[in-house]
DNA sequence: GAATTAATGTTTACAGCGTAAACATAGTAC
DNA sequence: GTACTATGTTTACGCTGTAAACATTAATTC
């Protein structure tokens, strides 16, 4: 083994996905980080300032990753007009992406780091995959001007971004029979939008859409 | 002073509460918590097993101060039928009380607290306060059956929890200039929103019902 | 009402954490 | 080759959650 590593930081950041889609952020330590990556635990320090800014990258990497999914339903080398089941198809890509990946989304969204501003990659990187969710409606359906897809594009992220959250919580609570013998109301409605994603998100995306 | 306190366990739920909306769910110890309370820093495991377990408490009382913003505006005494304004304004207690209590309705909603189960008046709380979010929706329009109610029910919930998301990650994106001279579109579209909150709401929320 | 027990406090102790500082080694520029 | 810089390691510190042993007070039993 050779005393320099030679590949360090991107080995770290892939260490820390890796760990941290396995536990969870809260989970994980730098320490944890170090030894999987076969180094001593204050090695990262030589790329990372603290485990915040290692955090940074492996959101950036997940907003990366994302963008990259939605880019593959919307081919991004073309500008031509996209279905409705294409642009719903892009949205399920962002929850698919979402759910696969649920303890890097929550790196990306969540209270981890505190100010994008402070890691110049995560901030483009955050960027460009709403930019990507933007284009996606601009393909769909022609509108006024930019203000107003950004209005829908708001629109949309917000309900998309709810619905992850949603699937989080309806994973912690429980079935519980009401008095009349029928199940738990918020949890059979989550699963009952999950069991029927296309149909809830093609009445959903269009409503808001057109709102 | 007398050594026994008399009523530790809710006044460490208070002092949580406190500094958790101040520093944060991240930022706050069980021994700082103990230090607001003048007691002894294991003081708190007399009442709580676990510092998950008094989160949770702090997550309950979130999640019963946020229903009773909501019943303030549609009476709960009363069954009958709501203006779209009351439902509007309802909705509009919702972010409000999220955004107010931000960092406790991170505790309610992110993952700090793996799993309700093990705390059954957060539970029994989260399921009240989804409750008075779907009367609400039952006395603003008469549906076909519960189901579709609860249908209409996640997807406002979505729609209004992912509003939430978005407002922090608003906050820690920063306004750049683009080529064209314009500032950050999700930016401007986030804050373009909030500026004129209830003509948002009004086509969003009224969308996502007759969806 | 005294003795026992349960509830609720404190003190002490420990391993794991983020990270600062000092030191070691390897690669680069002259 | 010598100096410098980049990138590793070792050691150390204060803070954390929490387990264990002990102290004090309140409640229960006789």
């Amino acid at each position: 083994m050779k005393y320099h590593h030679g590949n360090l930081r991107s080995e770290l950041i892939r260490c820390a996905c890796t760990l941290c889609e396995e536990h969870g952020h809260d989970k994980i330590s730098l320490r944890g980080i170090a030894k999987e990556a076969n180094v001593s635990q204050t090695a990262p320090y030589r790329h990372f300032e603290t485990k915040e800014s290692l955090l940074a990258a492996v959101a950036a990497h997940g907003f990366v990753e994302m963008q990259k999914s939605i880019d593959k339903i919307i081919d991004l080398s073309k500008t031509n007009k996209i279905s409705k089941k294409t642009l719903i198809d892009a949205m399920l890509a962002y929850l698919d992406f979402a759910i696969s990946n649920n303890n890097i989304y929550e790196v990306m969204f969540g209270t981890v780091i505190k100010d994008f501003r402070n890691f110049p990659d995560l901030h483009d990187a955050a960027l460009e995959a709403y930019s990507s969710l933007k284009s996606s409606i601009k393909r769909y359906i022609k509108l006024k001007n930019d203000q107003e897809y950004d209005e829908k594009c708001v629109k949309i992220w917000a309900f998309l971004h709810g619905l992850v959250g949603l699937n989080k919580i309806e994973q912690k609570l429980e079935d519980v029979p009401t008095t009349d013998g029928s199940y738990d109301m918020p949890i059979d409605a989550l699963r009952a939008a999950k069991n029927n994603l296309v149909p809830f998100m093609n009445s959903s995306i269009e409503a808001l859409i057109k709102s």
